[in-house]
DNA sequence: AGCCAGCGTAAAGAACACGTAAAAACAAGC
DNA sequence: GCTTGTTTTTACGTGTTCTTTACGCTGGCT
């Protein structure tokens, strides 16, 4: 299920969207402005982000700039100027496709086909595969000599996290805002101990990890 | 540098976009029809297609599909329809965007800058390589006859720096105020102990070194 | 030749980051 | 309202990194 993330100000709209995205299989979380939109796509997942520029509260390319400083999620932008100018801003602050009002919706509907195909061509990776232990990235499972490993809900975030991008070094602000959120930034310790976790149950040794990496001032690394 | 494969059947815009496009900083291989089209993909590597639908010898779309069977470029899809049915379908046969005629030249160098940052996220991997070690600037990760060399924060930052700017010279007081910060600008010291560490970690004679080297008086440059 | 500013090397203490265990606080289900 | 599982704190020992100090070397200049 694709969940829609869509963002207008107009609740005529924005409702006539959430019906029509739903009646075609995709799961809409409804934001009428900047400021709930970014705050949705922090705690929700989120798979693509239907976009209106005129908000109130804030400037659409404030609101495109605030997901571009975390996340790679398509951003398609809505907006009653035809200006060559506006697009090219738009898309220079990181959106990726560029829709003038009015549209069809079978139009949106294509666009909205087009990026979640392109995002979703680089992430399906459904098992990641180590010498000690597996991850199910769709099935949410972890698995250690073939018998099945529990995990909580925040380890397998981390866990989850750094597996989707094996042996790149990931700072521990990045997992630290992608699993608690922006305000805890600074609650490394947080990651130590669940580091500890993760390695107690996914390690031969845990005090000599092979996979689940540390980088003393740098962040950590799943190594495959 | 970026090369955009330009199919246009028209020869005046096929020259217009080559010399406009290039004088952006893009390498252009054009092309009249779909056939030399799909055979200059195969041959040459093509970061982003920009595709003209009216053509003489073959359908658009077929040289989407003829495309996506094997590769997954960003394909821009030119066209004087403004019909919203084949958006829908040329999105759909594999395009990532849509443009009508007429378009300013700034809104496709957007579209295209907006195409290639998505897909130079996910494939490049930007790696410099010398005699002696290799630098994986996306991973943070450093090899050295394929062993893999562990660096500290700083150490990392002041490589990155030189790295990133292969053969230029970059001056003691850019180092230090993109590392350490602006009050740090005088520190000089701090490089020379940097710069030894860095030499015995990756120079085969640290005395002699031959990818980090010192302009006296000047600042530090790495040679490739 | 001798001076000296800039550079390279080594080593040590201070400051900071990390790992681990265990207890306290919190949430969810029954 | 209790139990159970999870998250957040607390505490402390260890390890790594940064900064500072000390000293030797080189190459240009007088």
């Amino acid at each position: 299920m694709t969940t829609v993330l869509v963002v207008d100000d107009e609740p005529q709209i924005l409702r006539a969207l959430q019906i029509n995205l739903h009646a075609h299989g995709y799961t809409v979380v409804p934001a009428p402005n900047g400021t709930t939109a970014l705050a949705a796509a922090q705690t929700q997942a989120i798979d693509v982000v239907v976009l209106d520029l005129g908000l109130p509260d804030m400037d659409g390319l404030e609101v495109i700039a605030g997901l571009r400083g975390w996340t790679e999620v398509p951003i398609i932008v809505l907006s009653a100027r035809h200006g060559s100018h506006d697009k090219v801003e738009a898309l220079d602050a990181g959106a990726d496709d560029y829709v003038t009002k009015p549209f069809g919706l079978d139009e949106l509907l294509a666009r909205l086909r087009a990026a979640t195909r392109r995002s979703g061509a680089q992430t399906e990776e459904p098992r990641v595969e180590t010498a000690e232990f597996t991850v199910d990235l769709a099935n949410k499972q972890v698995f250690r000599h073939g018998e099945p490993v529990r995990m909580t809900p925040t380890e397998w975030s981390v866990l989850e996290l750094l597996v989707r991008n094996p042996g790149r070094l990931i700072s521990q602000q990045q997992i630290l805002t992608e699993v608690w959120g922006p305000a805890y930034a600074k609650e490394t310790h947080y990651l130590r101990v669940y580091m500890a976790q993760l390695r107690r149950k996914l390690e031969r040794d845990p005090a000599a990890p092979v996979h689940l990496l540390t980088e003393a001032g740098m962040g950590y690394r799943f190594a495959p």
